[in-house]
DNA sequence: GTCTATATAATGATAGAC
DNA sequence: GTCTATCATTATATAGAC
């Protein structure tokens, strides 16, 4: 049952959610019947294999959000190979909707708010006058933009080495976000100004 | 003919490409071996779909850059309701992929490059060290942004209205997007320092 | 728990009449 | 150009034997 479930994964992964239950049976080694009939229905085994993702990232999260941010993640999770497959079923929930992405991206924001609030304090990071919504803001650009990448890749190449996209992501974008977060962009501070005096 | 393809458009922007040929010809109001006769398969209905929308992008596009630059396309499609099924189909691309959803972010950001190098000579803009990887970054957050935002939404809601989800996001991001773009987050210079004298 | 067999529905695509 | 009718495939889900 769990090996049904964790093959679910895989396929549901490398594929997308439009896989069929005898795909995964036979990848699993069962008949198709055992599958429903352990879960009720395809919608049912989706759901198992949601809870499963969002245990698996809790237990993850604690080591790797210490190191890199809630929204260094995902890279993160590509890096070790075992989680591969954790990473490609989350891109694909991402792409698909659901509760799990929205479970993710909220923990997410959580998280690097927090994070982000503790380098205020630090003085690493300037003070927002709305910490919420900036925390907000780069969360959804950070996942956005991967997910984008990853996905125009994909349907490119075929199936992905992650851990070789998500590098490759980081070299493209690791500059001029670093550029962007030091400097800014805008030489007029007034639109900000005026914005903030109303 | 225009007719099947401009439902057929209609229908995979309202429900994604997983619509059958079926529901598209009843919605055009014909019989569904029609469909096939003049389109050969699903993928060549798909690929005309796309040709349509880019053709309608193109012409579209030129009205719309001179006032908001490419990113801002999007934002703009939604505001005029003509082109709210043009919008839901580009949409649909961006989550599934495909050639459509390819041309349309490199054209977006070439376009970009260009409207941020006159707004760097005109001295609205800072300029970059990168500007090609600067107009990249930005294209490619500011879409997967909204791609995520809407997509959420969507799962949550059913339908959307685009034009009030487009402009829920924009009064979500447009206070974080400007503070940062006016005065950065970071507050320690070295690290791109750093990475320039390399 | 696990299987085989099947029910039921929907899919993309095609053939041939008009 | 347009239709009806149908083929072959696939999908999820279920029933009943072991």
């Amino acid at each position: 049952m769990a090996r049904i479930r964790d093959t679910a994964i895989d396929l549901f992964g490398e594929q997308g959610f439009g896989v069929g239950v005898r795909a995964i049976a036979a990848a699993a080694g069962v008949s198709p019947g055992l599958v429903n009939h352990h879960f009720g229905s395809k919608d049912g085994l989706r759901a198992a294999c949601d809870d499963r993702v969002l245990e698996l990232i809790r237990d993850e999260k604690l080591r790797v959000i210490r190191t890199q941010g809630a929204a260094g993640m995902l890279s993160a999770l590509a890096e070790i190979e075992i989680y591969a497959p954790l990473l490609a079923y989350i891109l694909r929930s991402f792409q698909a909707g659901g509760a799990l992405a929205e479970s993710l991206l909220e923990h997410m924001v959580a998280d690097a708010q927090d994070y982000m609030q503790a380098a205020v304090e630090a003085g690493q990071l300037k003070p927002s006058r709305d910490p919420a919504a900036r925390a907000r803001y780069v969360v959804l650009c950070h996942i956005g933009a991967t997910n984008l990448y990853l996905q125009m890749r994909m349907q490119r190449e075929g199936k992905l080495d992650y851990r070789k996209a998500i590098r490759d992501l980081s070299d493209l974008t690791t500059f001029p976000a670093l550029e962007l977060y030091t400097q800014g962009m805008l030489t007029d501070s007034t639109l900000l100004d005026s914005l903030i005096e109303e």
